[in-house]
DNA sequence: GATGAATGAGCGTTCATTCAT
DNA sequence: TATGAATGAACGCTCATTCAT
């Protein structure tokens, strides 16, 4: 990324420098986790790749766990700066513009998924309690931030639903990766008789499922809206989707 | 579950009580995988909570991932059988027939959702290819039925949706739970200014993320039948769901 | 062997009854380890190949050491069973018989060898001291039987030479074995250059070893006979065997 | 052997600190296994031996086995080493002190036979090809250098002998001790009437063999010399030793 | 700051042997 | 006699972490 590449027993000394490690790290255990996205990658590897001593590692990340969950807010964060720059547009977003973005930015991002899916059931147990706040913290801000943006682009939506939103979306990217996920299903099983929901491409089955939500998620706001205007009558909440 | 307890060195003998034994060492692992969700147990730690040798468990599962499988298998099963029950019943269903399902039987079941979480990633590598294609195919058919069943308490929906539609409800129900999860949010963190969206609970916030979907997808199943219905128009993509 | 098959479950009741079980039992060992030299067989698996439980081969042999010893017994007995055959033949044997023995005998009996090399290193720790007794008196009266057959062949040999002749051989015989098993040098490297010495086969290689001890052996005698005879001159312990 | 001593916890930083490392842990597994020759000491007690971690031995070694194959190659070099110097010597060489020789470096090296006899069947199945490539080259290498050597003290033996009669000298080596291992036979079963045999001194019964081996060896290549000099009476394979 | 040798708790798995049935 | 479920000590190996250099 940065022009200054540091080699291996050079000293980083300033705060740029040390960012440029901190990153190159990363980088290294992304590069490792891509090739083998079945088990976490060692500390002894992370360090070769990233031509480092092992215990330099831990000069920079004070656990594994810590250190993959700067992997996981990094790309979280290139994530929503890619929403925030897409939220500044000034025709009003569509569906279709949040699923393109997923597609490019979680979906293409090899390491995403596979390291969320990790991530939340073994990682947090031994972050210290104060990065861990301010991990979930940073997350809160970006998601209120990128909702508030959502609510912008999509009227109707109250204060809060855009996060809501976005929450929910993510947890169904999350979700059905797991489902889906390559080598998952044997490819010789993924064709025989009986299997064939498990022939989908996951974009596309990824697609279906956040247009449904969105377009169900924007319907009922809708409608709670329309309630509040006129509730003379105020329609319970609605028992079966089938109108009519 | 029988009324024959096996007690500590007992032998099973006949297929029943075989069964049985296998079934206790599936509820101690359940149970040690219920105090701690972070992390799998260890063979040992299942052996000797279901006060057996180390050795008799190998009896039963040839490995520890086709244990946890097996664990894992049950929780699914127990959830479709419940299901199936549901779809019997004559009156149509509504979608909160489908949430209340959830919450008893998939968010009141602990383990169920950490196991998923950590199954899929860690879990199926290294099983008998055989064993996990069983399971797959086991998983499918049994998705298929239910399917189908939903399929006829929910017209409009073409043949194979009912299975989609509940996969991807599984995607939001497993994804939420792993943005969730107790212990992820550190309870004095949770009420912080700019955490409220981590404040909510698990099961309030999934009853609004499926209601959004299934009203969504149901909507989207009926408009596409309204264009086949009169192909003159052919709605393209609808772009936003902003209608008017 | 005998026309009397006992089935699995089948009781074995009188000593001849036992006698076969014993004999399948230890058939069935010397089945897997030709399939598998490389490794001992375990108790299961010997137990499964006699289609006979586990416990059952624990009632005709007090541990693993002692069915392996057995094994091995009966390899040696049916060797000299065939000794004994050749040493009553009239005219004079040859060492081209003893060789034409060992080929038959030893070297085509595929498990007779590697057994042997396993046998001594590791059987005999828990073998029971009586047993073990009993195994090296009744090997020590069949060398002795055959040492004084050979000494009836090859005249000129003291009591005991020949017996001390066998052993030597058999040494040879179990030795090269080790130098030259198969799998021991792989296929590949067996051909590089520097390498000959490994391309031999064992069984040319044991018969210029056994040609060599032998004659050697029995010119020593002869000259120690001599030397008896006309004590005047008494050829000290030949220094270099380059005669003048 | 280097005035260096590492303590315990010490680190071995430069190339030859880790040479005396290394070799400390082969001598910590050579004395426990001089202690118990029945049995390979586990990976366990050889770090404990060495006073060193578990973890510690598998950086000098990627596994048991090679660890056991180091310890033999050990004996190999050492045994060769003094072979190299006897054979620099400019007088002629006799059997006698080829014996001496495996005396001093082969019988007195207790720990030699017994892990010669373990290495061929159990060790070699699951060390790294290239690892046991390299193994049997160099064996082959000192092999062929001492074989060259032992031509050149007994004359009469052609290109490629030497080698062939060490190798056979070699395995008569292994061979016996196999059979007459102490510990093997009982000593108060040692002198029952009907084993004489067994009460014979190792050293002195491998004498006696090497001393037939090396003499009819050498015997049966000066007569083929002889018959390829007058080949007009080629006399054919000797039947039988006993001349006139 | 950087290194990498050392650590050692921990894990999954095997298998000879026992003994209730 | 025969069975095979149960046992549990033993084993080889991994890897996150520490700390002397």
């Amino acid at each position: 990324m940065t022009a200054l590449l540091l080699g291996k027993g050079q000293r980083a000394i300033d705060a740029l420098e040390k960012e440029e490690r901190r990153n190159a790290i990363l980088s290294a255990a992304e590069r490792l986790f891509v090739q083998h996205p079945e088990r976490l990658p060692s500390m002894a590897e992370v360090a070769d790749a990233a031509r480092l001593a092992k215990g330099t590692v831990y000069l920079y990340f004070s656990s594994k766990e810590e250190m993959l969950l700067a992997l996981h807010g990094r790309h979280v964060h290139t994530f929503f700066q890619a929403m925030f720059k897409l939220l500044q547009r000034t025709q009003p977003l569509t569906i279709d513009d949040m699923v393109a973005l997923t597609r490019e930015h979680i979906v293409g991002t090899a390491a995403f998924l596979p390291l969320a899916a990790l991530c939340m059931g073994v990682m947090e147990k031994a972050v210290d309690a104060e990065i861990r706040n301010r991990f979930f913290l940073e997350i809160a801000d970006l998601l209120a931030r990128a909702g508030a943006g959502v609510e912008r682009h999509f009227p109707n939506l109250p204060r809060g639903a855009g996060a809501q939103l976005l929450n929910q979306s993510y947890a169904q990217i999350i979700g059905l990766w797991q489902l889906m996920q390559p080598g998952c299903v044997p490819p010789e099983a993924r064709f025989r008789p009986g299997m064939e929901m498990f022939a989908h491409s996951y974009g596309d089955e990824l697609e279906i499922a956040l247009r449904a939500l969105w377009s169900g998620y924007l319907i009922q706001q809708q409608e709670a809206a329309a309630r509040m205007a006129k509730p003379v009558a105020p329609a319970p909440k609605p028992r079966n989707t089938r109108r009519k």
